[in-house]
Parts: structure tokens; sequence; C-alpha cells
DNA sequence: TGACGCAACATTGAATACAATATACAAAAA
DNA sequence: TTTTTGTATATTGTATTCAATGTTGCGTCA
């Protein structure tokens, strides 16, 4: 039988502040007051710090000793290198899912690309927003290394609400569906260094268009 | 000026916990009692508890809900994910440093490749581990990217243990040495791709040691 | 008027107390 | 003898309390 899975409940107050910070409703620099957020989340102050201990180890918010915890805000440089490691991890991921992704595994990255279509052609933002997300995290899955998906999904959530902020403002690019279809093209011909490399391009064009949106 | 750094008792009590696992004093599967380990170090459970946490978020321990804290017991297959994706890492750290490093910087590497090469023949195993780390912490540090370096950083942390026993106990090999010479000369010369793979490659072969390891 | 110092307040850091849950062992019944 | 069940004990999960530290604002003195 499959056993219950309990949730202690800092691990659920710790999902709870990722996601409003990742939906922009604690936008960086809020400062996270421990009092106040036990009110609000209706629990007390060990779970509360067990989990902002947590989310500091992720790197969402950080600590000043005796001034509490605050959003992180991460400047250019820091979101470009995460970028860059992004990329790093998305192209090794692609190369060894080349190596080790079973057919219908490429099956449903197919499926995927081709409703990525459908939704860019309506101009269905969150909808193009999440199957995009959808089709990455899929191909780090197929790499089967559970260190790498790990990895690739705690620094992925760092940087969700920055590219969701650049998807909804930044206008839509057809340059990135094009790319879309090479990384499909160059899975199913299990080319893992041509998409290793494509992979790595791909984000780094994610980071010209969030540096767009800071600029402006 | 350069702000003064405060260390929380929390802080404190993770690295306490971290040394004595990297060392093997608390190897694999031992409980880590709370109401013991707050006697041993002298601390309340509130901080050793926020300890903890951070050291769950890192994967040197794990929890059971009701149950407690154990150290990892990570098996082969989670080994050589991890050593797969810490030639990930460090194969693209090294491309990176080709860009990025300074001549200074690769004249330090230069000069610990030397001190390798000193330890080894003397068969002074610890100073060997340890010049052998730091050469590699030093790649990645040299290309520039501070998420890379604490990604690198933090699963570095969990291989310590393994990397340590497999040094001092299995046979020294000759290759090893010839791989770090290769990688110097093809930091030397900026050859990014080769030295990615390079360093892929010799992240694979420590796997191969490790494994003899585990398999006698 | 400006700067220094003191005091009150706010907030985090740490410790302790209490509740919930799991495990182990023993006793009783089949 | 074996299995089951209940109870005691140990351990974690959570809440509350106390202490340490930082900040802010006001008053006083130069």
């Amino acid at each position: 039988m499959e056993p219950i899975h309990r949730q202690p409940l800092a691990l659920q107050v710790a999902s709870r502040i990722r996601d409003l910070i990742a939906t922009d409703q604690f936008p960086p620099g809020t400062p996270l007051k421990e009092v106040n957020l036990c009110k609000q989340l209706s629990v007390s102050r060990t779970p509360l710090r067990e989990a902002l201990k947590q989310l500091i180890a992720e790197g969402l918010v950080e600590q000043i000793p005796y001034r509490g915890v605050v959003v992180c805000n991460p400047d250019q440089a820091s979101i470009e290198q995460m970028l860059e490691l992004l990329g790093a991890l998305e192209g090794f991921a692609g190369e060894m899912a080349c190596l080790r992704a079973t057919p219908e595994e490429i099956d449903a990255i197919r499926v995927l690309t081709q409703q990525m279509h459908e939704t860019y052609e309506k101009d269905e933002r969150l909808s193009y927003y999440k199957i995009n997300q959808s089709i990455h995290r899929s191909i780090v899955e197929f790499s089967k290394n559970g260190e790498l998906i790990r990895s690739h999904e705690r620094l992925n959530s760092r940087l969700y609400r920055i590219r969701f902020l650049s998807n909804r403002r930044t206008d839509r690019c057809h340059t990135a569906i094009e790319e879309h279809d090479a990384i499909l093209r160059n899975l199913e011909q299990r080319e893992g260094l041509k998409l290793n490399k494509l992979l790595r391009e791909h984000l780094g064009h994610t980071w010209t268009k969030v540096k767009d949106l800071y600029d402006s």
C-alpha cells in the first residue's frame, strides 16, 4: 500500500511563503516579520522560524541578525549568473536525456511543444508560460538524475517570479518557439551535444529578455 | 567599510554537525536525537532544530516525521548521480574559467598542481586530498559565477566524506595526476570546451574509484 | 540649532513547557 | 506458542515565555 505522507507544519508554511514570493504578493524587500506572519498563517513562531530557515537555505530570502528576514532582491548580475547556471544544468540534462529518455517520454515533449504553439497563437500568456516550464522541467526529469532534478528545481523556483513577470510584460517573441522546435528535433534524433548547446543558448536569450525588463 | 559578520548560534551548530558528518564521526544512519545533541553541544533545542533544518535542506541528513533525523546513507546510484552532476558543474565552471580567470589565478592553479605532485610522490594522503580539493574549488571560483560556486560547494560537501574515505583506502593512481596536468594545460591555453570534457571525465574516474570501494 | 545620550519600544534569539505521535514491551487471549 | 492489544516511555512537533539586541525618538546640553 502507498504510505500516507505527512507534512510537518514547517514544510507547509515554507511552501506557502514560497508561493507568495513567486506570485509577487511578497515582492522583493518585503520584511517577513515573525509575529505578523504567525497571525496571518495561524501558526506559532517555532514552525514559522523553521520554514524561514529553509527559505534562507534556498536563497529565496535573506536574514540579517537581529534585523529579521526580508525577501531577496537579486540584482542584474545575480540573475544573469542564475540563468547562466540554469542553462548549464538544463543543457547537461538535455544531453543526458538524449541518452536516457524513452520514446514515450519524447512523445510527451512533442505534445507539450504542440500545445505551446497553440497557446502562442492565441496569445494565452499564462498557459504559454506554464507549458514552457513543463517542457523544461520534463527534459530535466528525463535525465534520470535525481540530484540534477532537485538542483534545477531549486534554482528554477528562485527565478520563477522574474521570468513570470518577464513573460507577462514583454512582447512575445517567435524565436523562442523556433528554438523549442529545434530542441524537440534534436531530442528526437538524440543529438546530445547539439541539444546541450541549444538549451544553453535558449536560456541565454531568456536573460536578454529579462534584462530588457530591468532596463525599462 | 567591511561590516562585522555575526554568527547566529544555529549556523555555528550547523557547521559543527556538518564537520562531524564529513569526518565520519557521525557515520550514515546515526540518529541525531535532539535532547542528546543539545546536551553535547550545550545549546537548547531551538537553535539545534534550526541547524538540522538547514542540514536537511542541504541533503546531508533526512527527517522522517515523528521519527527524527538521521545521517543520510546515499546508495551507489545516488553517489553516481551526485558525481555526475558534480562533473557537469565543474566542467561548466572550467569552461567559464577559461573565459574569466586572470593570469594570476591560473598561476595559483599551477602552484597547487605542483604541490599535488610533491604530496603524491611522498604519498602524503591527507595533504594530497586537500590540495586536490583546493584545485577543484579554485577552478570553480574562477568561473566568477556565485551561484555556481555555491551549488558546487553544497554538492561537494555531501560528497566530502565518501571521497575522503576513498582517497584514504584505495591505491593511489597515476592517471589522476596526469589528468590534472592536462587540466592545467587546457586552462593555460583557454581551451574551454576541452577543459569541460576533461573535468567531466576526471569526475567519472572518481566514480569508478569510489565504486571499487563500495564493491569491496 | 545641532549633536549627543538616554530611555522606551520593537523585534529577533534562545530556552522551556506542553501536546501529539511513534515505538517497545508486556500481558492476555486464541 | 503466537498474535494481538493496551500501556508506558521516548521522541518529535508546536506553543509560549524570557532574554538579548537594535532602532527610534525625545530631551538636554553645548
